[in-house]
Order: structure tokens, then C-alpha cells, then sequence
DNA sequence: ACAGAAATGGACCCGCCAGTCCAATCCATC
DNA sequence: GATGGATTGGACTGGCGGGTCCATTTCTGT
């Protein structure tokens, strides 16, 4: 899809656009992402930005996907793999919430999701998809994981509860993108603790 | 904002743009509708658009945001008040479940509230903030009732409740119409069940 | 019936922005 | 140091689609 043969100057150039198009996109959203904005924030040409990416302003959408992705599961991954107590799992807990405070409470990757983009672009639904999938898997490992410690009660379906969780967060960040404030992600996320304590 | 003086047949033109915009921002979502999309759908020409949404695309959108939020409200509303028991509740889960399924597992909502369309225009974010304020009002004074009924313990903090509920909620939602799979809103709303039991 | 206002149709304009194209450079390799 | 491919710059195009404008028709009130 992309071009075959690179060259380190090349990569490196590759590897700017991405990361400035993955910046232009948490500032203004995918719809309002420009080429023109990309350009100037990492000063490239427009046959640059066509060189790498072929298939132009989609291509590149995608590639930015990808790297959200793969960068939010494995900073997922390694947070919830660490702990097997309640007192891991509140720090885990804290962590999120501080991580999104950090980034201004907003996300590099709902922008992506939204159901728009999605129409227009199935490779990218496909990206998201795969993305939920994965985090939730990540989710019940962890749960699975509590449940072996003791934390959590046998009986509780730990699939089902990774669902409720995912969900749970999912609509967290979406609120906290909406009204700029955090606790219905605190909540929901408390919340599914006191489900798996009962 | 609109135009002042509306005779019937304004009324009624002025409703049809408004429900053709409707439709199309639940099939094609907001960045991919056209005006020219919803002239055809409503059988309009372009001056009639503008003779009753003289600020153009931007406040029909609008008018759209505040037409499904009050329409969503009202229904939720109706449906959330209606019980005091935990079957009274489950009836409820499986009305909603339903009516995704009955609308193509999309929302009417999740489309205006992306991220981007915010940004570009703060009083549709205005109205959506509202709207899932009130939500949540609705949600609260009815765990309010549950608690009075008994079926939840009085200790319950019902207020971080509610937001826990409505932040699962829209995350099933929003995880429903990228995997087209409605088990999170499910295991969303069946987790804070068992929260509440608890 | 006769103003005057509201409603309608649709041609036209114009800015924006993704995408094209090619000329100019850089660089790896022989 | 020459050759060909990778890289870069940027002028130019094309059309899409929101917004303007006005002529025409229809309605309302007296």
C-alpha cells in the first residue's frame, strides 16, 4: 500500500507525518484535520505527504488508527497486567484518570470511532473494532486474573463483567469529552468494582 | 432566529426539512450529510432550506440536535418512570435493547455528539450536554424510586449511580454501532444491577 | 379582489481542499 | 563521478457543496 523501498531518511519523514496527523487529529478532530495543517506542522510538501501515502488523506487517517491503537493497548496492557488486588486495581483506576487529566480530557482515539468516519471508512471501523476487541480481551484477562486471587467471587461471569467494564469506560470518555468532566469515568469504573465485589 | 411569521403550510415544510434532516443524519451521519441530500429526501429546493434556517446548515443541524434530544428525552423519560421493581427494570433493559434493534442498532444522537461536530459548533455540544444532564436526572430520581421501594439499599450512593448507569449506557451505545453487536449496552446495564443490588 | 407578506424554485457564485504533476535534489551504489 | 531511484517542493486543477439572489407563485387579511 505503501511505498516499498524506504530509506532511513525516508522512515523518518514517514514516521513525522503520522505522529504530526496523530496530533492534528487530537486538536481538531478528523473532519477538521487538514493536509494543508499537517504540512505545516511538520513541514512537508503536499508530494511528500502523497509519496507515503498513496491513497492520500484515508490512507493516512488509517496509518494513524494503527499507531493509536497499538500505542492505547500496549499502555493498556501493561497497566492492568501489573496488579491482583483491589489496591492495584484503584491505583490502575487513578492512573487512567490522571493520564486522561494529562492529555487535557481528551482522546486520541474516539475521534477516530466516531460513527461517521466509520461509514465512510470500514477499514477504519475494522481498525476500532479489532482495537475494542483486544482491550476488552485485555479486560477479562485482568478480571480472570482478580478472580484467581480470590478478589472476585467464582461464580461471577468474568467475560460478561469485561463487556460491562469496557462499556463502562467507553461511555466515561465519551461524557468527559462531551462535558469536560471526569466522573462518570471514575464512576462507572467504581461501579464495576462494587459489581465484582458482591 | 428563525423566521418570525410561519403560516400552516410554513409550519409544516419547516417540520418535514427538520424530520428529512433527521433521517439523513441517522443514515449518513453529520459530516456526510447534504443539503442537497435532504432537498431530494423532502422534495425542497434550496431556497426553502434557507428561507427557514437562515443560518444555514449549521442551525438546521440545530434544530435537529434539539427535535431528537427532546423526542429521546420524552421516551426515556416515559419509560424509566414507569417502574418500582426489579422486573419493572428489566422490562425496561429489554424495551431499550429492542429499540436499537428495531433502528438498526444506530442512535439518532451518538452521530451529533461526536467529537469533531462539537468543536465546530459549541451550542450543539451545549445541547448535548444538557441532554445528558437531564438523562441522568431521569435515571437518579429513578434509582431515587427503587431505593424507596426497597429494591436498593439505603446506603446506596444513588446520584454516582446514575452517572455509572448513564456512562454504561452510552458506552453500550457507542460500542453498538462500531461492533453492530448490542451485548455491552446488555452487560452494561445488567452490571449496574447487580451494582445496585449489592 | 387586491395589496403585501410568505413560500417556492433554481440558477449562479465562490472558497476550500484533496489530489495531480513535474521539475529539482538528494543519496546509495557501483 | 555517474546513474537511477528515492525524496522534496510547490504550482495548478477540479469539483464539491454551502450560501446568495431574485423571479415567480401562493397564501392571508381586509
Amino acid at each position: 500500500m505503501a511505498a516499498r523501498t524506504l530509506t532511513r531518511k525516508g522512515e523518518q519523514t514517514r514516521r513525522r507525518i503520522v505522529l504530526g496527523a496523530s496530533a492534528e487529529i487530537l486538536e481538531s478532530g478528523v473532519e477538521e484535520m487538514r493536509l494543508e495543517d499537517i504540512m505545516a506542522r511538520t513541514a512537508t510538501s503536499k508530494g511528500q505527504l502523497f509519496h507515503y501515502f498513496p491513497g492520500g488523506r484515508e490512507e493516512l487517517v488509517l496509518a494513524v488508527a494503527r499507531h493509536e491503537t497499538v500505542q492505547a493497548l500496549q499502555e493498556q496492557t501493561a497497566a492492568f497486567r501489573r496488579f491482583d488486588s483491589w489496591a492495584g486495581w484503584q491505583r490502575w483506576r487513578d492512573d487512567m484518570v490522571a493520564w486522561y487529566h494529562g492529555r487535557g480530557l481528551r482522546c486520541p482515539l474516539l475521534g477516530l470511532l466516531n460513527a461517521d468516519a466509520s461509514r465512510r471508512m470500514p477499514e477504519a471501523q475494522a481498525v476500532m473494532v479489532a482495537f475494542m476487541a483486544d482491550w476488552q480481551a485485555v479486560l477479562i484477562e485482568g478480571l480472570r486474573r482478580l478472580q484467581a486471587a480470590g478478589c472476585v467471587a467464582a461464580h461471577v461471569d468474568v467475560a460478561k463483567a469485561g463487556a460491562a467494564l469496557l462499556a463502562g469506560i467507553q461511555g466515561g470518555i465519551l461524557l468527559m469529552i462531551t462535558t469536560k468532566r471526569i466522573d462518570h469515568l471514575e464512576a462507572a469504573i467504581d461501579q464495576a468494582a462494587a459489581a465484582l465485589r458482591a
